[in-house]
DNA sequence: GTTATTATTGACCGATTAGTCAATAATTAT
DNA sequence: ATAATTATTGACTAATCGGTCAATAATAAC
C-alpha cells in the first residue's frame, strides 16, 4: 500500500556498525554514514532515526552478531581451556587482520558514551552480563570446587577487554599472548 | 623584554588534561578548553599549539603526575601483594569518587586517538612499557623462580585496563574486586 | 486510473567547528 | 622615553555539523 523499501536493512544496520565501531561516535559524521550506507541523509532519519538511535542500533547489532558469536562458542562443545584460549585468540586474530585494530564496539562504547548516554550504559551492561555468564559456564567444569568462579570469570572479562584496549593501542601481540597463557594456567 | 606570560603554565595543563579526560578528543572543543582554563582561543592557540598539540601535552601531563604516580608506587615500599592490591584499589576509588567514571586517559586515548594518530599511539605505547615493567618489578618478589613473569605481569597489565573499561562502563565494583582478589591469589 | 501511503531526493537551515589575524597591551633592554 | 618583543583580545572565516522538509516517485488497494 505504499513504496516499498530499496534497501536492505541488515546491510545498512552492518554499514553503520562498521563505522561506528571503527570511527566511534563523535568522529562518525551523517556524511560518513550516508556514504557507507548508500543511503540519503533523508532516508537514514526517516528509517532508522536520529544519530544517536543510530548508535543503539549499531550496538545491538554488534550484540546480535558479534558478541553472540562469541557466546555462542563459550557455550557450545569443547574444554574450558579451548574456550578460553579461543576467545584470547579471537583477539589475536582480529589484532592481526588490523580489524579496526583489533578494537570491539562493546569496549568502545564503554569508554567514549557509555558515561554520557545513560540508553548506551544499559544497554552495554546488560551484554557485559550476559558475556560473563557464558565466560562462568565455560571455566564450571574446569576449577576446583572451593574455587570461586566469580572470582575467576572476573579476572579473565576483565582481562578480554584489557587485551582490547591493549592491542587498540598497537601493544606487541606478545602481550595478548601472556594474558591468554597465563589465565590457561589458573585453570589446570 | 616581552610581555610576560599571565597564567601558569601548568594550572592550564592541568585543566586541558582535565577536560581531554573526561569528555576525550571529540567530544572536546576548543570552546570548552577555552571554557577550561580562562584563556581565549587566541592565547590557547599562542602558547600551546592546535588541539592535536594540545590533546598531546595532557597525554604528557597525565603521564607525568597520574601515571608516574602509580609507577613510583609499584616501585617503592611494600610487599608485591599491597602493591598489586593497590593498583585496583585506585580504580575502585576512582569509580566510587565518580572521578570521570573511574576512566583512564591513557586508556581512552588508546581506544580513540591511538589508532588515528601515530604521535599518540607511539606515546601511549611508551607508556604502557614502562608501567609494565614497574608491575614486573613490583612482582618480582613474589613469583616463583619457575614462574615466567612476563606472562603474570601481562595478565596484570591487562586486567588493569580492563577494570578501566568496567568502572567506565558502569559495571558493579564486585566486577573489580573480584579481579583484583584473583590476580592476587596468583601471588602467593 | 485514482487514491492513499510511504520512500527517496537534495536543497536548505541555524549552530558549531577549528583555526586566523590585526589591533592593543604589557613588559624589558637600551 | 623609545624601541623591540611577546601576550592578550575578540571579531572574523570557511567548512562542517546534525537535522528538516517540501517535492517527487513508487507501490498497493480499490
Amino acid at each position: 500500500m505504499a513504496r516499498p523499501r530499496e534497501f536492505d536493512e541488515d546491510r545498512v544496520k552492518e554499514a553503520v556498525m562498521k563505522v561506528f565501531w571503527q570511527k566511534g561516535y563523535e568522529a562518525t559524521s551523517m556524511q560518513d554514514l550516508v556514504d557507507a550506507t548508500g543511503l540519503l541523509k533523508g532516508s537514514l532519519y526517516g528509517a532508522f532515526g536520529d544519530k544517536q538511535t543510530l548508535y543503539m542500533i549499531a550496538l545491538a547489532y554488534y550484540d546480535l552478531t558479534r558478541m553472540q558469536a562469541g557466546i555462542d562458542m563459550l557455550l557450545g562443545e569443547g574444554s574450558a581451556r579451548q574456550k578460553i584460549s579461543g576467545l584470547f585468540d579471537s583477539v589475536i586474530e582480529a589484532a592481526k587482520a588490523g580489524e579496526f585494530a583489533g578494537g570491539c564496539l562493546l569496549c568502545n562504547a564503554s569508554i567514549e558514551m557509555a558515561p554520557v548516554d545513560s540508553a548506551v550504559a544499559s544497554s552495554v551492561k546488560s551484554t557485559i552480563r550476559r558475556f560473563q555468564s557464558a565466560i562462568k559456564k565455560a571455566i564450571e567444569p574446569a576449577i576446583e570446587l572451593s574455587d570461586d568462579d566469580n572470582s575467576l570469570s572476573g579476572l579473565i572479562l576483565s582481562a578480554y577487554f584489557g587485551t582490547r584496549v591493549l592491542a587498540k593501542a598497537g601493544a606487541p601481540v606478545q602481550m595478548i599472548t601472556d594474558t591468554r597463557d597465563r589465565c590457561l594456567k589458573d585453570m589446570n
